[in-house]
DNA sequence: AAAATTCCTATTAAGTAAATAGGAATTTGA
DNA sequence: TCAAATTCCTATTTACTTAATAGGAATTTT
C-alpha cells in the first residue's frame, strides 16, 4: 500500500481545517471527534505536518491548528510526503539516488520512471483541488 | 510500498527465464541461484504467474518452466497482479468498485485516478521493453 | 529405481503500520 | 491565582503484512 493511514488522515485533517474558515484555531479533539479517528493518533501525524511547515500550532486554552498557506498552495505531494516519510512505490536504491552496483539493471528505469510518475500525480494537486466540488461530504465512512 | 520482493522477483525470474531462448525448461533451482533467492520463496511465486498463465511447467528431471507467450505479448500489469495479488495504491473502496457510503467524499477522485494512473503505467509496458537496452545485467545486487 | 524437478500445505520470522498511554509544558479565561 | 484545555514529547503495545522456511508428495526422465 503506497498511501497508508497517516497519509489519508492526514489529507482528511487539513480538509477539515481548511473548511473551518474561521479565525479560531482548530483543536485537534473535535477534529478527531468529526473524523472518528483517535486523537493520540492524530497526533502523531500533525506533528510531522507542523515540521513540514503545513500547519502553525497554537497551544493552551483555545488553543488548535491553522494552514500556514492558503488551500491552492498547500501541494498533496508535500502533506504525503510529510506524512508518510516517503513514497517511494519499490524497494530500488535508484530511487534515492543511491547506487546499487548493477548499472545495467533491466528494471531500474522502470522503477525511476514509475516513482517520478506518482511524484507528479501529487505534485500538481493542491488542497484546493480536493475542495472544488460543489457538494463535499468530509466524513469518511470506510475504515 | 506498492510493489514488494514478490513483484519484484517474478520480474527477474520472468526476465531470466525469457534470457535464456533455448528449448529447455528453465529450472527454478537454477534461476533461484543465478538471482541468488531463495528457491522455495521463488516457488510460491512462480506458482502465481503458472496460475495466471504467464508461465508453464513441466515436473521432473530436465523440468522446469517457460514463458507461455512471447516477451512482447506479456504485460507488466499481469505479473504484477499476479504476483502481488494486488496493485491499489491505498485502502478505498472505490477502487475496488465498492461503496463506502460516502458519495461526496472529497479524496474519492483522487484515489481513483491514482489508481489508474498505475494501472495505465503498467498497462502499456511489456518484459520486452525491459529487454531492449543493449547492455543489461539480470543480476540484481540490492536486496 | 534413482534423481531431479514441480507441487502442495503449513509454519515461522521479521518488519511495518496503527494505535495507545501517560504525563509535561503552555496558554487562556474565570 | 488556578483550573481547564490544549499542544507537545517519549515510549510502549498491538495488529497486520511481508518474507521466508520447512517438509514432503507427485511427477517425469534416464
Amino acid at each position: 500500500m503506497l498511501i497508508s493511514t497517516r497519509g489519508r488522515y492526514a489529507l482528511r485533517v487539513l480538509l477539515d481545517i481548511a473548511s473551518k474558515e474561521g479565525d479560531d484555531f482548530s483543536s485537534l479533539k473535535l477534529i478527531a471527534q468529526r473524523q472518528g479517528i483517535s486523537l493520540k493518533y492524530l497526533e502523531s501525524i500533525i506533528s510531522q505536518l507542523q515540521a513540514a511547515g503545513i500547519v502553525y500550532s497554537h497551544r493552551g486554552k483555545n488553543g488548535g491548528y491553522k494552514l500556514t498557506k492558503s488551500t491552492d498552495e498547500i501541494l498533496l505531494i508535500d502533506v504525503l510526503l510529510a506524512a508518510e516519510g516517503s513514497l517511494r512505490p519499490v524497494q530500488c536504491p535508484a530511487l534515492d539516488n543511491r547506487d546499487c552496483g548493477n548499472d545495467n539493471c533491466p528494471t531500474k528505469d522502470l522503477w525511476v520512471q514509475l516513482n517520478n510518475t506518482i511524484v507528479n500525480f501529487f505534485g500538481d494537486k493542491t488542497l484546493s483541488d480536493l475542495l472544488k466540488s460543489d457538494k463535499i461530504n468530509l466524513e469518511c465512512y470506510a475504515k
